[in-house]
DNA sequence: AATGAATGAGAATTCATTCAT
DNA sequence: GATGAATGAATTCTCATTCAT
């Protein structure tokens, strides 16, 4: 009657990772606006009040699934790309590992990025995710360019990192609607796009528009 | 009490071109969620039953904006791409078109396009655009390959052009949100990207993933 | 272009008919609340301000439904059972009516009738024709009560004939809801429980509480 | 600030309770379809969330209080007629009850009862309760029979029973527009047109339509 | 005589969020 | 640490009704 009470009292940590979990698959299925708080504690098998004592509003848990996610998604990348690595073997195991991840995580990841594209206040979370990955991308050209002796602007570097990483973020959304098909040759698929693309780049090549 | 009629009691077709052009500005700034059925009547600066009269339901309304600004993009572009157009011409066209496009309708298509990634109802109306701007892509990338007697797996010619798609939408989207960023450049870097990538598929050279 | 607009231009009694018809149509089908004013109108292919014009408010055009359809019964039964008949024929003639009535305009009366029993602003217009009803139906039982040279307090009378009614008015909404019975059998059906309820009452019968 | 709790946050059976009651008057006094949550949620002296959290959509209130308020009948005729007293005995019971409860609850049930059958959507609920007593007055008639070795075909015994319980609702509606009148005698009336008419039928005596 | 255009007002329903226990 | 009870505030959608032509 008064002793402790053997509930399910867990500690913290172990409750917030619970809903994140629960919050990830209901945001997923159900888009942010349209997924509810109620459904949200329910699928994690808690009341409404944990919820917002222990993740805040519904656009704060929102922002944490996303940055947890992002999280995991760059680190199964950078644990794969090893710097040291010559870059076409950086770019492909970090475009296999990019895919093994939508794939394995088609619920989360890819279901809540298309959710944070579109819903204005996560934009700058995501731009900032995006960011990252652009600036690891375009170092991966730099750094083989140098090698050739080969340098290019900035902004020409940056643009074409980001073609390639929205060329990725597009099959991956393909990925993630096609569950039948196979995380690893959609990564060679996409290999082969931006490294040949990429490989063109290094020689040198450049198109031209034509004068007017 | 003469002069200029207070434009009151419109005939249909010019509310409805009203209705839309306020439906496409609000739904782009505030998102398919947020914006209300209010904002966008006051916008349109008619009363919200008006709305529902004409063009039916938030979901449907919606979907006619995304109609709308959809075939208009397509129409730019197709009347830019010329069939008869060698390859590589047609598709510098194709996507100064469909930057200029954007970069002129920033509020309009790419917001709308990027609401539309997001929310679940949307998806097949999207999906069939895309579908039928890959197909064309893909259709320049076979009739270029072919030319010169050479040939693609069909799948593998999809990727390709659904990967460029992607790239040229990840750019529309960087566009639209700097709205210093010049079009026609941006085409350029898209056209240096895309074109490298598919001369090089089309001479043939393949990168295969390394042996496990 | 400008002569005689050679349309539909209907005399009004004629219009008002149409309107009428489709509105007993669709408020039976729909129910008063559920019906709407689009609805009726469309249903007599006319646009809605001539039915505002000709019929009034959408509550007194349910009362014309409810007058028009009540006067046809009311005379229906008049017709049948003539005041110079013996009092059995009488009853018999009449309830044969009043079911053959409810079996050929289901869609009409009986539910237009179910309508009006629960909305409450039509209560009254409802009262006024039952109670003529009870009026007819305590008329003939006095008089067969009289020609048997005995006499009952007015209000037993009423009350009886009200429950005569209202069994009546039951077996009319069994009736309309079960389109494949026979209207005349029911009238049988009816005429046992009414006729030998009467005739004992005609003989003196009376039963009477129990001392508590 | 200590005396009698203000009466805040009650436990869900009670609010539930409330609820319903509040339900049953508003319902009764407005009909359905004028009536609005809001005004419901008021009378209940509660937010309306919690009478959707509670008692669900509009439509599953009003089947609630009509539930509700059907079982009280019900039960209130069966404890009183009970199925070891003769038949005259236990209909005279029944009758009492039935304009006893009628009359003692002309807000509720009477009123209910006539919202219930001009609404569609309750006609089912309607008709499974009226099927009820409708068994429950031919069980009546059949045994009174039996014991004196007749018989009566199952459809005829039924629509016998019909008739008896619309004529009793009836009087129902009747009595719950007379507020001064008297439900006992109400009843008396009632078991006099009943047991006439039954106690003729007992007896085996039929009415046949002339031949035509 | 007839109608397309237009609206004010209101209704059901849902939700994020917070007390009181 | 945990929750059932409770609500303010929106939001979508519908309808009866009326002008202006």
């Amino acid at each position: 009657m008064s002793g402790t009470p053997t509930f399910k009292r867990l500690p913290r940590a172990v409750r917030e990772q619970q809903m994140l979990d629960a919050a990830v698959r209901v945001f997923s299925r159900r888009g942010f606006h349209t997924a509810s708080m109620d459904e949200i504690a329910d699928a994690a098998g808690i009341s409404k009040p944990m919820v917002y004592a222990y993740l805040g509003t519904k656009e704060e848990l929102f922002v944490a699934c996303l940055q947890r996610e992002g999280s995991r998604m760059m680190a199964a990348i950078a644990g794969a790309a090893a710097p040291d690595l010559p870059a076409d073997e950086r770019l492909w195991r970090g475009l296999r590992a990019f895919f093994g991840f939508v794939g394995a995580h088609r619920d989360g990841w890819a279901v809540l990025y298309r959710q944070a594209r579109g819903e204005r206040p996560f934009a700058a979370e995501l731009a900032a995710m995006r960011t990252r990955l652009v600036e690891v991308v375009a170092g991966m050209l730099d750094h083989a360019l140098r090698a050739k002796g080969r340098e290019v602007g900035a902004t020409d570097l940056e643009v074409v990192a980001y073609a390639l990483v929205g060329a990725s973020e597009s099959l991956a959304d393909w990925l993630a609607d096609h569950p039948e098909a196979d995380p690893e040759k959609t990564a060679t698929r996409m290999m082969n796009v931006a490294w040949l693309g990429a490989d063109q780049l290094l020689r040198g090549a450049t198109w031209h528009p034509p004068e007017a």
